[in-house]
DNA sequence: CTGAAAGCGCTTACAG
DNA sequence: CTGAAAGCGCTTACAG
């Protein structure tokens, strides 16, 4: 047991070479035909594998680039994980995902981590350090890439989600289809904040009063809890939730209480979890490309570790994916009474079930 | 820019003392008091950190433990590192989350990155090599556990779901509230494979003939598929989906038909993923305890580290989570005739609808 | 308790 | 094209 790898100068003396020709010949240098197959032969027969943590000491690069994400739970941090593997794989780059910065403590320690392990570039999402803080830790020797980060902005490049135009989008199609007393279930942080103001401003491009704002945190529970608060506001006809979590709590609270949806009330999500899809209705909602944003990530990360970066910031847009939770509101059916009915695909969807 | 990380050699010129002494001193060995102080404030002042890198060329170990999943976006992955965080954590190890071994050769990849990264020990979820392959990347040196391992046997540690015996328990419970003819929505791999056996098992124990065995391929698409094969079926009164999503798949397409569930039809599902409590019906399914399987697979690997590790094969239980979406059967209505009607909650539940 | 020195397994100017 | 040698930043017997 705990037998010795071999190593490059079991290689190098097995083929007969010095060990920076095993070297050159392993890293595609400019090597004889004749030496190149004696390598070869000896890595193969040994079963030789470098060792990358020496690579790393000696070059002083490591090739991996670190993702600390709030929490690996979330299928969006899922989404963008693929994202990143999508540029790095092909560079040859691997990155390393760490769970949880849900405390500003944990992800101090998880960034230390990582920094001691020489990471060449790290993405941050959803990052809660303070900046001073951040500049101090990662230094210029790292790439770094800030992902739906908390506190406004940085030195840093930053990518984040368009969830003031997504919520915008979604407020929008509300009153679009008819309806004039939209409701909000608020959710948290940034995200939450920006989708608060993205439906307040839709409301006020219209004319329109804000609606009811009912307290919500992004999980299903709040969702229930929402479901109470409804009761009280029989003028609201929708109500767009902050993400699709809370629509779904909202959902099965309603319909438990035996509403009719979305005939008795309109809902509208945020995120387009993979279930929400295939919930009855099936929930209408503004999709994040969760998996574009890791992609991009990892571009500016890639830059940032070469060096050729300039600080920059990006938005990544949202699209509206209309589906079943949404019926025409008051002011469609007042429509309807003047002009003859106009049915647009998706009022047909909404309006089969009944 | 790229400006040098103080090294310990500077912490020691800073400290006037030797680097020996700074690294005793760093890694809580006997040190003078004078000395660990005057190292802890030359540390302080050039803000040092320690080069894991460098240290683990030393020392032979670097502190991580690498674990390959299937795919980073399955919530049970996600539930599952959670459960490895919660033994590594407090042992000062750090584990990195390699994705996707989707295909065989993605994972002798990912697996190679892993070892010639030197971790020591790998977790891998899902592993489809061969075992004597496995046996040859990992050799003797590092740790390794399976978990939910296709392949049966191998001279490795395994840790694995027990399937078998939660499908028995979903099976059971639907003969036991009165259903007969139960159809079963098969899964994949070995996961779907030993949940077909026990529902198989169920059947025969409880004397009755196995019922219609419709594809499935644990997506929601192939819940929505089964939906049309059940339409068939009519004399089928439960089915069991070898998960939640396809679960999910199937009460979306009955529901848009008009089905009422669970009056006209009784589901249950298996893995009980955070969607399932929400849905409508609530959905009666087998939870597996993602969480607890990381820590056992931790555990075991750690043990395996330090080589004082046979090798086991251990087996995970299951436990029934009864909510709504299972009605009473024929069976049960039979008995009622007979006897005073008892209702339990859970019938009482799946009568409030209709 | 402490220091000088060798060693971990690579890479890379520097000569040739 | 190739080799000898120094160096990457630590740790750890070995002496003292």
């Amino acid at each position: 047991m705990k037998e010795r790898y071999p190593t490059i100068l079991d290689v190098a003396r097995a083929a007969g070479v010095s060990t920076a020709t095993v070297s050159r010949a392993m890293n595609g240098r400019v090597v004889s035909p004749a030496a190149r197959a004696k390598v070869e032969e000896a890595v193969e027969r040994l079963g030789y594998r470098p060792n990358s943590v020496a690579r790393g000491l000696a070059t002083g690069r490591s090739g991996v680039i670190g993702v600390i994400v709030p929490d690996v739970a979330g299928p969006l941090y899922a989404q963008m994980a693929r994202g990143i593997e999508d540029v790095t794989e092909p560079l040859g780059l691997q990155f390393f995902l760490l769970t949880d910065n849900r405390s500003a403590e944990l992800e101090r320690q998880a960034l230390r981590t990582l920094l001691e392990r020489q990471v060449d570039g790290v993405i941050l999402i959803g990052s809660r350090l303070p900046a001073d803080e951040l500049e101090e830790l990662v230094g210029t020797r790292t790439g770094a890439v800030l992902v739906e980060r908390e506190a406004p902005l940085d030195p840093f490049t930053s990518i984040s989600l368009d969830n003031e135009g997504g919520a915008y989008a979604a407020t929008e199609h509300l009153i679009e289809r008819g309806h004039r007393r939209i409701a909000h279930v608020t959710g948290l942080r940034k995200a939450g904040e920006r989708r608060l103001s993205g439906y307040l401003r839709a409301l006020e491009d219209a004319g329109l009063p804000s609606g009811p704002l009912i307290d919500g945190d992004f999980t299903e529970a709040s969702g229930v809890v929402a479901a109470q608060g409804l009761r009280a506001l029989p003028d609201v006809t929708a109500v767009f939730c902050a993400n699709d979590r809370i629509a779904l709590g909202l959902v099965s609270a309603l319909l438990a209480e035996g509403w009719r949806l979305p005939d008795e009330l309109s809902i509208i999500g945020f995120d387009d979890l993979p279930f929400s899809a295939y919930l009855s209705p099936s929930l209408t909602t503004v999709r994040q490309d969760a998996r574009a944003m890791g992609r991009l990530a990892a571009q500016r990360v890639v830059a940032a570790m070469s060096g050729s970066a300039e600080p920059s910031a990006a938005l990544v847009p949202t699209s509206l994916v209309v589906r079943a939770s949404v019926a025409p509101g008051p002011a469609a059916a007042r429509a309807r009474e003047d002009a003859p009915p106009k049915a647009t695909s998706a009022v047909q969807v909404s309006r089969r079930k009944p």
